[in-house]
DNA sequence: GCCCCGGCAGTGGTCCGACCACTAGAATAC
DNA sequence: GTATTCTAGTGGTCGGACCACTGCCGGGGC
């Protein structure tokens, strides 16, 4: 459990998890310099410096070198770089992030049916006729899938949920950001994509729910056949080959 | 995210989970002592130590003062700790987790119902019966309530969404740990969970997840309600309204 | 013989003070 | 006006000393 402790680390959390509490410290405020704050708690820079990672960590600090820290903003985020590495070390199935994902945007859709306004609408058919746009550029097609799922996680106007699918779907890109898709399964989701924003659009919750399950059932199966044919993992612990793995824009930023 | 870069402590990650990926680390293995582990990876014991707090924040090590570091056991957790700071910092409201929770594990009871084995069964009978029997005991109870949702999930076959409910029912009893229930409840409570559990033993999804549904919107309305009585209305919801844009200089304060 | 207790060795925790690396903006050169 | 360079401020790394905790082992008391 959390032990309040003398431990320097979780002096300094609560400290600043009071200031956050009490409404000292918003999203995108700054602390002080490393030396002068270490100075006004009484403890040593690198003691402090443990409990600002031990922050940075979990997301809620955002430590930029030369600049300063400062407490996060943007959408929250919970665990993402860490789901990559707890299924390695528990062996976690690339069906099971697929069911969870399943289970997470279905009901995410629902949400969004009954409770979106218009501005996600418009969002949401913007990206829809990206991806029709876009069906033979599957890099540029991904960034508007990834962008209309996120509006529908905005729309359901529950943030957790759409932090833990954010957290799911990073994880899942993590594994196949190899396998790049065929145009002619994207002319095919492209249609799925249009008939969920039809759904949630019309506050059909059911419908909605039902197409978003369709579609990933059959964007699971779709993955699972291409692993399939190029030979290996269907696990998520396999051999990450040492490519420079130079980071996509498919994380950027929140539409 | 995953830079390759210089940056140490990413250097300390890449290598662990490399250890881990490659299966030279199991959970409940030790790594060697800092100092040497240092020493063999070429960088100050300052740095490792970063990038092991960077792991041991994320729930991937355990380190014991005294006995050494280890990589964690037992079931995995995913930003356990991080969800109550990232709810105070964004402002989550209490019927936003209620309704991720009872959304989880909705699913968890129809997909507990599906593939749940001869030894769920038995230990939800268990639980059931031990609540049955500590209804005038609320601390007791609640020990038997919680153990219950876990084999649930465990029964459910995805570590993944068990996980993710484990996170949300953490924070929230963080919350709440102070309004103790009453007994008239608790003996309404144990009814209801006997039903969830008549329904996963006859492998009946359906009723599973209605059942399951049900006892969550009635727990929530019942916190919801204690919460009102006891004013301590729990939460950032006053801070998220109240706060009043105080803009400017930032951290200059002493909490 | 058994048990308690003190010491000891090993390990993580904290501290210091110096220096490196990066960033943004100011000062300068063109 | 624009491009370049310089500089102050900030986080990042280092190593080396010392503190604090844990587990164990051996000596002393029973």
């Amino acid at each position: 459990m959390s032990k309040n402790d003398t431990h320097m680390t979780m002096r300094v959390v609560n400290h600043i998890r009071n200031m956050i509490e009490t409404g000292g410290l918003q999203p995108g405020d700054r602390i002080p310099p490393e030396r002068e704050f270490a100075r006004k708690l009484r403890i040593s820079r690198a003691s402090l410096r443990t409990g600002i990672g031990y922050l940075a960590a979990m997301g809620v600090m955002d430590v930029r070198h030369g600049v300063g820290t400062f407490v996060a903003e943007g959408p929250p985020e919970i665990g993402k770089s860490s789901l990559s590495l707890l299924g390695a070390l528990h062996g976690f199935q690339s069906w099971q992030m697929f069911e969870a994902r399943r289970i997470l945007e279905s009901e995410l859709a629902a949400l969004a049916a009954e409770r979106g306004k218009e501005q996600h609408f418009t969002a949401l058919s913007e990206e829809v006729a990206e991806m029709y746009a876009t069906v033979d550029n599957p890099i540029e097609y991904l960034i508007h899938d990834v962008r209309f799922h996120r509006v529908i996680a905005q729309a359901s106007g529950n943030p957790i949920l759409a932090a833990l699918m954010e957290t799911i779907t990073s994880a899942l890109y993590d594994e196949r950001r190899k396998t790049a898709e065929r145009s002619r399964d994207l002319r095919q989701s492209a249609d799925l994509h249009r008939e969920i924003y039809k759904a949630i659009r019309s506050r059909n919750a059911h419908e909605a729910r039902a197409v978003m399950e369709r579609h990933l059932a059959m964007a699971q199966s779709a993955q699972a056949q291409e692993a399939a044919e190029s030979g290996t993992n269907g696990h998520a612990a396999a051999s990450h080959a040492a490519a420079p793995a130079k980071r996509g824009k498919a994380g950027e930023k929140s539409v």
